[in-house]
This record gives structure tokens, sequence and C-alpha cells, in this order.
DNA sequence: TATGAATGAGATTTCATTCAT
DNA sequence: TATGAATGAAATCTCATTCAT
């Protein structure tokens, strides 16, 4: 479990390379994990940012971005996990937070352009949360392409009426929740 | 992070305590760990099959379960946040996985009863990990008891109009997500 | 095995002691173990040397001196075993020393008396050391005192036959082993 | 003593290697000590078998047989002591068992081939052990090789007069005590 | 007289890292 | 470029002993 769980050992043993040999390629065993998931990473925040800038002007639907982001994701798994779920005790531990920043930015907008005014920043810190939870765990379970995309689609389906929900709500709230 | 990354020589040197004395109330650093999460734990699992059970009767409303399992687990925020996100290692390990088809159980009812027809086990799944991650990030921001409710409220809204998307949608998947 | 492996902790459990009280009454765990053996030990040191003196002056049979060793020795079964077979790191850790030293004297003496001359230190050395083992196995055995002094006197049959046969076989070696 | 009371630490301290080197090596301290004797181990058990089938068939006398025993013994003096005599706490505690049924075994042929009739388990328990521990006294003395098999020859005079005597005077067994 | 709690040293084991070759 | 061996620190756990009460 997670970067310092894991020992070298172990990760040589399996990658049939002996301890000694990672030493020559890296400085150390942050760097290794580092090296793994850089591309991954800049390349994720890359993405991140464009489908941001989409979203903002309204170049793409929601739905098509989950699309571009998942298929992103699903090509570079393994990195995805280790970045996002393995990286305590690394450098890139922090990295989530700014894709959490990405994804409350843009709920923070949907808020504002459709619902009735300011958002409540802490209850969007939650819903990014769930959103990204949901993201990993699509990412986690062991479907096809076509199944991850049709389930990504259901989640956003999803999403969409809970925000819709909850704006309407917003000016009767104590109506809608019973 | 997480219970097996927990050095007992750091938890008892800021406790102030010698490792050693650490072995005179537990037999072991699990036992430890087993001791201050098990009451907790176990009145959890029985609230958990309570709240199933009168949604299953429809004797309460989901906003009123959301409330009462938010006010259980706020009053036991850090055995809760021990239990389910730092028991890998333990004997514990493996006991959100209890919670998480208690979630899943009543997810599947809402489909069968209100949406058209059976449910699709992933997406489930899916939902009920965004779910659960939901109460967790609630539990960890730092909120007072009506902060923390209100919020809660909220996500159940969100959760709602998700759902009602959803089933809705079934029928005519294609138009919703575009 | 042994005194050095049995815990303080582990021995007061079994008692139903507390280890603190343990110090109330003796100075340390080695304290401890002595005043257990301590008698015993005293008490076979003069017993042994009674019986020497015995057999020196021919006053009993070699099998009457073994029936009333072996008796004494039934009588502190767990005294003795602990004195002999557990006391590595206390100060009676050579203790046993004596009594080979007292079965090797009468081992020399009886090839004295019986035998043709001298008798050799080394041949004598296994044989005390042979002898004591099939004492302290008698012992070991969960025999009744009647079983235990029959088998007793077998050993002395044997152990007689022994001497007898490496007596009379030291003029003509050659023959006897074929 | 024995395998428990010895200190890695100490053990690599006189060998002037760190502990963790050990580790590179060998799993466990368990790993190390069976690896140093495991072969001793299995050819002291063929040799036992051969050894007993030899005397079974009447092939080679027992003074033969115990020659090549103690030479056996003699060269792997080190792996043997330790195998025997300190392996408590290994898996090798239980091997001296297989050894003790195999001298049993060759006393019991003994006793129905030249004594009158069966003969007692107990009894012969108790000699197995002593003969036995002749053995591994013998082993201890620092002798040359020769004195070793004059000493191991004349045990073999020892046991068989012993025998002798023993498997006489079962028929009047009480004349022979006194 | 006895207890419960605590200590500190030392045991086995693991691990990231280094180094000679 | 790569290996096998080794290191030293730190982890969990055990134990004889001490001490306040």
């Amino acid at each position: 479990m997670g970067f310092e769980k894991a020992s070298l050992r172990r990760i040589c043993q399996k990658a049939g390379v002996t301890t000694g040999a990672v030493y020559f390629f890296f400085r150390n065993k942050e760097e290794l994990f580092c090296q793994i998931v850089s591309d991954t990473a800049n390349e994720l925040s890359v993405l991140g940012n464009e489908l941001l800038e989409l979203e903002f002007h309204e170049l793409e639907t929601g739905a098509d971005c989950d699309a571009r982001l998942m298929e992103f994701l699903y090509r570079r798994k393994d990195e995805i996990l280790l970045l996002l779920e393995k990286s305590a005790g690394t450098r890139y531990a922090s990295y989530s937070e700014e894709l959490y920043r990405q994804i409350r930015e843009m709920f923070s907008l949907f808020f504002q352009r459709f619902g009735d005014g300011a958002a409540e920043p802490e209850l969007i810190r939650i819903l990014a949360e769930m959103r990204m939870k949901g993201f990993l765990e699509l990412l986690k379970g062991d479907y096809s392409m076509e199944q991850l995309l049709r389930l990504t689609r259901q989640i956003g389906v999803y999403a969409d009426g809970g925000f819709r929900h909850l704006t309407a709500g917003q000016a009767h709230n104590t109506d809608m929740e019973n």
C-alpha cells in the first residue's frame, strides 16, 4: 500500500532487476517513482487545463470532457493509480491537489453559470472529492474501454442530475429533500 | 499513512511513553489499533443494519438516515477515520467492505423500487464508493455539527437528483448525456 | 528451555503472581531459581558423598546405592530436573560437575578394585555421563515408584555387566568385540 | 545454550558481519541454522538406516557399525552437535527423535534375537538415551580419531556386556541384582 | 506485602542505500 | 552498465528489573 510500503527489494524482485541496478538509473527510490509518473502527471495537468478551458468557453459538453479524460486515464491506468493513490511520501504527494483544484474550479463555474449565484466552497470540495473518487473507481474496475465509457456517461448523468437538483433546490431547500 | 506506516516508536514518542509500556497493555501493535476502533466498528455495523431496515420499510426518509449516520460518525470521528482509512494491515482491513455492501444494497433497493427495473452492479459499486467518499470527506472537514448536517443534507439532495436523473434517463439514454 | 529461556513474566503468569511480587521475595530471577533448588542441591551433595563412602567401605551393594539415590531424586523430581538440566545461566550451572566427579570417583574405585589396574579417565568420563543420563531419563519418565525402582535395578544390571565385560576384556581386547 | 539463546547479534559480532548482511543470504535466523545442519542431517539419516539394515541382516558386527557411525559424526562434529544439542526452536528440534527411534529399533532387535523374548519398551528407551549420550560425549571430547575409535570400541564392549548381563539375568532376575 | 505500570536494553527483522568489482 | 554483498538505521517485540503506591 503506497510508495512507502512498497519495498524496493520486492519491486526489483518482481521486475527481475537487482536493487543495485536501480541506483544506476535513479538517484533513489523516489526518483524511480517520479520518473514513472512524471510524464503522465504533466500530460494530465495539461489535459485538465485544456478541458477546463473548453468547458469555460462552452466548446464541449461535460460528457465529452469526461469521455476524453477517461480515455486518457485508461491508457495510463497504472501510472495514474500510482500517481493519485500511492504517491504519499514522494514529491507528488500533493499532486492530486492540483486536479482537485481544477475540478473545484469547474464546479464553481457551473454553479455561477447555471445555479443561482455563489456556490459554497465546502460543498464544492466534497463534490469534487466524490467526482474524483468516481473516476478512480471506474479506473480500478477491470473494464473494457466500451464498458468504461458507458459507465462514465452514467456517472455523468448522475452528476448532472445531482447538480440540477442542488441548484434548483437551493431556493426552496426544505421542500426538496423530503 | 495508515496503520503500517505509523511507527509505534513515533506514536509512543508523541504520547510520551516508551514502546515497552505499550506492550503492557496491548499484545502488539495491531491489538492497540483494534482496541481503539472495535467498539465504534461494532456500533457502526449495528447502525448500518438498522438504517438499512428503516429504509427498506420506508419508515424514515433518506435524509433522516443520512443525518443519523453523520451524527454517529461525527461523534466518533477519530475512530471512524482510523477504521475506514488507516486499517490496512489489521484485521479491520476489510471492515469497510461491509459498509460498502450495505450501501450497495440500499442503492439496489432504490433502483428496484423507483427505477425502471434492475440496476447495473458495476454502476452501483461506483456510486457506493462515491457516496462513502462523500461521507468521509464531510467528516474530515473541520465543521461544526450544524455545518456538517447542512452539508450532509445538500449531498443528499445531490445524490437524490443524481439518482432520479439516472433512472429517468435510462429509457432515453442517448438524449440525456448530450 | 532452561533458565534463560523461561521468561519471568510467563513463570509468574502460570504461578498466578505478579512479577513485582517476585522481587519482594527474591533479589532477582537467579535468586528465585537458586532458592528453589538450593536445599535439594545441598542434600544431593551430601547424599552423594555418603553413598560414595558406603561404596568405598563396601558397606552397601551398588544396587542399594542406586535405589537410595533414585528414591531421593524421585521425591525431588522437579527440583532435580531444574538443577541438572535447566541451570545454565545460574550459579548452579556447574553444579552437575560435582556429581559427575563423584560418579567418576566411584567408577575409578571399581576399576581399581575389580578391574586389572588403572582405568582410563576419558573412558570413565563417558561412562559417568551415560550413567547420569540414565538416571535423568528414568526420572523424566512418568513412572510409579515401583516401576522406577525396577527399571533402576535393570539399568544397574546393565551397568554391572558392562563393567565386567570391560575389565575382563581389557586383557584380550580384540577377542571381545568381535 | 541452544539456538534460541544464541543471539544473532553476537554471532554476527564474532563473525565480523553486520546482522543485516545475514538476511541477504538467509531468510531468517532459523534458515541460517538449517542450512548449516541440513546436509549433515540428511546424510546421518541415510547412514542410520543403512546401519540398521546391516545389523538386521547381520552383515556387519555392532562394533563395525559403531565405528562407521563415529567416523561420520567426527567428520561433521560441529554440525552434529548443533543438530542434536542446539536445535530447540528450529524445525530440527525433533530430529534426534528419529535417531532415537533407530537406536531403539536396533536394541529391540537385539533383545528379540539374543535375549529371551520381548523387551520392555521403557528399558529400551533409557538404554537408547544412554547410548546416544555416550556417542555425543565421545564427540565432545577433544580426541584424535584413533583415541575416539578406541573409546568407541570400549563403549561398545561395555554396552555389549551390559546387554548380555541383562538378558541373562531376566530369567533369574532376583539373583542378579544382589 | 503486593500490584500495576513503566523502563531500557537487546532480540529479530526489514529496508533504502552504498560500494567494490 | 550491472551485480552481489554489505551497512546502518529503524521497526516490532521481549524481558529482567524498578518504582510509586
